[in-house]
DNA sequence: ATGAAAGCGCTAACAT
DNA sequence: ATGTTAGCGCTTTCAT
C-alpha cells in the first residue's frame, strides 16, 4: 500500500563495484563486455555473471562522455500530431533500437525556432540527426549538419545526405491511373511553398501530365491540413476539372468534406487523388486514392543511413536516396462522366456556375 | 555542390577554452552559467559573450555524469501506431520542452521484451519515466520504478504513482446520454484482459448500467485494434442491443466497418459509443459518438507530475490523479427504434436471425 | 568573488 | 591475458 514514492533505491553499482567482486581490474571487465575475444572466456564469463548478479548495467553518459558514442540519435518532427509521421516514427524507432540505438524526439510543434532550441539542446548528446520533416532552412540544415552527421527526409538540401519519395514514378502512376478513368483535365492542389515536396511534387505531376497529354492547373498555396483542404474545395468549386490531386491527403480529406458539403459528389462528379496514405484514408466514404509512400521503410531507410554516416561512410549528399511509392486506388476516383447529369442533391451551395476558364470537359 | 559528408567539423569548445579566453578558472564560468548571483555581473557578462562568441555549449553528458541530472525524460509507449498515442507524445514532448527537458521515445512495438530492453538501455540515461501505455506487468512497473522516478498513465499499480482518465463520470454520461435516446440495453465490446483501462471502463460501465436501469452485456475481448472491431462485429451480429460501446475508437471504427459489411445501419439499427476520440473518428460516416480521454493534456498532466517527482515531491501513490473526460456527440448514436422497419438493404450476411437471449427490444 | 583540485563512471593507451 | 593510469567535460567542495 504504501511503498516508496519511486526513485533510485540505492546507488547502481559501478563497474568498479563490479571488478571488486571479481577480484579483477576494471579494465578488465570492460572489455569483458566490450571485446570479449580479449579476455579469457573463463575469466569473462565470471565476470558476466557476477555483474548480472549485482544488476549491473553500463552508464551510456559516462562512456559516451569519453568516446562520443551515446547510442543515441535524435529524430526531428515539425508536427508530431500529423498521421503522416507517426508511420516514420516507428520505422525510425524499429531500426535504432535494432542496433541498441535510443532515439530522442524532437518535436517543434511547427515552430522553426523551438524546432532549433530542441535540436540545439539535443545536438551534443545525439550521435546524429534524422530530420523527417523540418521547418528550418537550408542554411540552418547545413549548419546543423556540419556539427552532426544528418539525413534529410523528402527533402533535397545540396550538400545533405538525403533520403526522398520518389514522387516523379509515383506521378506518372497517378495520372496514368486518371487518364485511363478518361480524365483529360487535374488540378493540384498545392501544399505549402516553403515546402520541398510541393515543389517536386507539382514538378513530377507536370511532367507526368505531358507525357500522357493532359492539361494541369494549379490552386493554392494551402495550409497542408484539413482546414486547408476544405478551403481548397471553396475555391476548386469555382473553377473544377473532373480530377484533382491533393498535396497530401490531409488535404484531399479536407477537400472530400468540402465538396460533400458543398454536394459535390466524389467520385461521379469529380475524382480526387491524395498523397501519401496516412490513417484514415480508408475510413472516409469514398475511401480516398492516394499515392501511398512508404512511410515506415522511409524512417528506417533514413535511420540506416544515417548509421552508416556516423561509422564513416561517405554517402552521396547530391543524389538523394530514392523510395518508389505505390498507388493506392480506392473509390474516390472514377471514370469521368461526359457532364454532370443533374445539379448536386442537397446544394447547399449556389449550383454550378458554368466554370470560366476550365471547362469541365 | 561538393560539400562535407556531414559529420562534425571541429571540436566544439570545452568549458576550459571558455576560460581560458575569458582569463578566468573553468568554475567561474560554471558558475556564470548555472549560479550567475555568485559571479561578480562584470565579469558575468564577460563570460556569457565570450561562450556565445565561440559557440560553446555545456555538455549535457558531462554534467549528467557528475550529478545525474540529464534533462531527460522518457515516454514509453506499447504502439507507437496506435493513434491513441499522437495526442499524449505531443502533450508530453511539450510539457518536457517548456523546462528545458529532452524526451527520449521507447516505442515497445507491442512487445512486452522489446519494452522492457529499451526502457533498461534508457533507465540510466534518463531522470525519470512515463509509462504511456505498456504491456508490462506491475511487477515490472514496481521494479522501474525502484530505480527511477516513473509516473504511469491511465494505469493504476500499487505503490506507483499515476495520472488516470476519470473513466467513472464520463462513462456515466455516455450512458445518460444513450438512455436518453431510449435505448435500455448495451452492449460493452472488450479490450485486452490485460489492460488495466479495460477493466475500469467496463466497471465504471456497470454502475453506470445500474443507475440508470440499463441492462449490460459484455462481448470480448477483442483485440484494440480495427480488425478487432470487425471481429467484435460478426460475434455483435447475433446478440445485438440497440446500442454499443466499444473499449476503443479502433475497436468502434472496425465495428461500423464490420456492421456496414453486414447491413447493419447505424444509428438506424445501432448506436456505437467508441473511446478517447481519436483522429479519425469524425472522418467515418456515420461520425462516431465517443467519450474523449483529452490525450494532450494527458501526456502534459503525466510529465508535469513526473518532474514534480524528480524534484522530491512525493505525490499520492494510491489515488491517481484523474482527468474528467467529455462526452463528443456525433451521428453514430440516435434514438432507438421501437424495432426494425425491414431487413438490412443489402444484406452480405444472412439476414438477422432472432436473438436467442438478449431480445433487441 | 575567484581559483585549485578532485572526481562522476567509463575506456583506451600503455605496461606487465 | 590482465593491470595501471590518465582523462573525457563538467561541477562542487574547499581554500584563498
Amino acid at each position: 500500500m504504501a511503498g516508496s514514492t519511486g526513485g533510485d533505491g540505492q546507488a547502481a553499482p559501478t563497474i568498479y563495484d563490479v571488478a571488486r567482486a571479481a577480484g579483477v581490474a576494471a579494465s578488465t571487465v570492460s572489455r569483458a563486455f566490450a571485446r570479449p575475444a580479449r579476455v579469457n572466456a573463463e575469466t569473462a564469463g565470471r565476470i558476466r555473471r557476477i555483474a548480472e548478479e549485482m544488476g549491473y548495467r553500463t552508464n551510456p553518459l559516462a562512456r559516451a562522455l569519453l568516446n562520443e558514442r551515446s547510442s543515441m540519435i535524435a529524430l526531428a518532427i515539425s508536427d508530431i500530431t500529423n498521421p503522416y509521421c507517426f508511420e516514420i516514427i516507428r520505422g525510425a524507432q524499429a531500426a535504432a533500437m535494432e542496433v541498441g540505438y535510443t532515439m530522442l524526439l524532437a518535436d517543434g510543434q511547427e515552430s522553426d525556432r523551438l524546432e532549433r532550441e530542441t535540436l540545439d539542446r539535443a545536438a551534443r548528446t545525439v550521435e546524429g540527426i534524422v530530420l523527417a520533416s523540418t521547418r528550418m532552412s537550408d542554411t540552418s540544415i547545413r549548419m546543423m549538419a556540419k556539427l552532426r552527421p544528418l539525413i534529410v527526409l523528402n527533402r533535397a538540401v545540396a550538400g545533405v545526405p538525403s533520403v526522398v519519395t520518389d514522387y516523379r514514378h509515383g506521378m506518372r502512376e497517378a495520372v496514368e491511373h486518371l487518364h485511363g478513368l478518361g480524365h483529360s483535365h487535374i488540378t493540384y492542389l498545392a501544399g505549402p511553398e516553403a515546402a520541398w515536396s510541393d515543389g517536386i511534387r507539382w514538378q513530377a505531376l507536370r511532367e507526368a501530365g505531358v507525357e500522357w497529354g493532359l492539361r494541369l492547373h494549379r490552386l493554392g498555396p494551402y495550409p497542408p491540413t484539413m482546414l486547408g483542404g476544405v478551403a481548397a474545395a471553396d475555391d476548386f468549386w469555382r473553377r473544377s476539372t473532373s480530377a484533382v490531386i491533393a498535396y497530401n491527403d490531409l488535404v484531399a480529406l479536407g477537400l472530400l468534406r468540402g465538396l460533400s458539403a458543398a454536394g459535390v459528389r466524389v467520385p461521379q462528379d469529380v475524382s480526387v487523388v491524395g498523397c501519401d496514405n496516412i490513417f484514415g484514408t480508408d475510413l472516409v466514404t469514398p475511401g480516398l486514392t492516394t499515392l501511398a509512400a512508404p512511410l515506415r521503410f522511409l524512417g528506417r531507410t533514413a535511420v540506416q543511413s544515417l548509421l552508416a554516416l556516423i561509422s564513416g561512410a561517405q554517402p552521396p549528399v547530391d543524389k538523394p536516396v530514392s523510395i518508389p511509392t505505390r498507388l493506392v486506388v480506392r473509390a474516390s476516383t472514377d471514370e469521368r462522366r461526359p457532364a454532370r447529369l443533374a445539379p448536386p442533391a442537397i446544394p447547399v451551395r449556389p449550383p454550378i456556375s458554368t466554370p470560366a476558364g476550365t471547362p469541365a470537359t
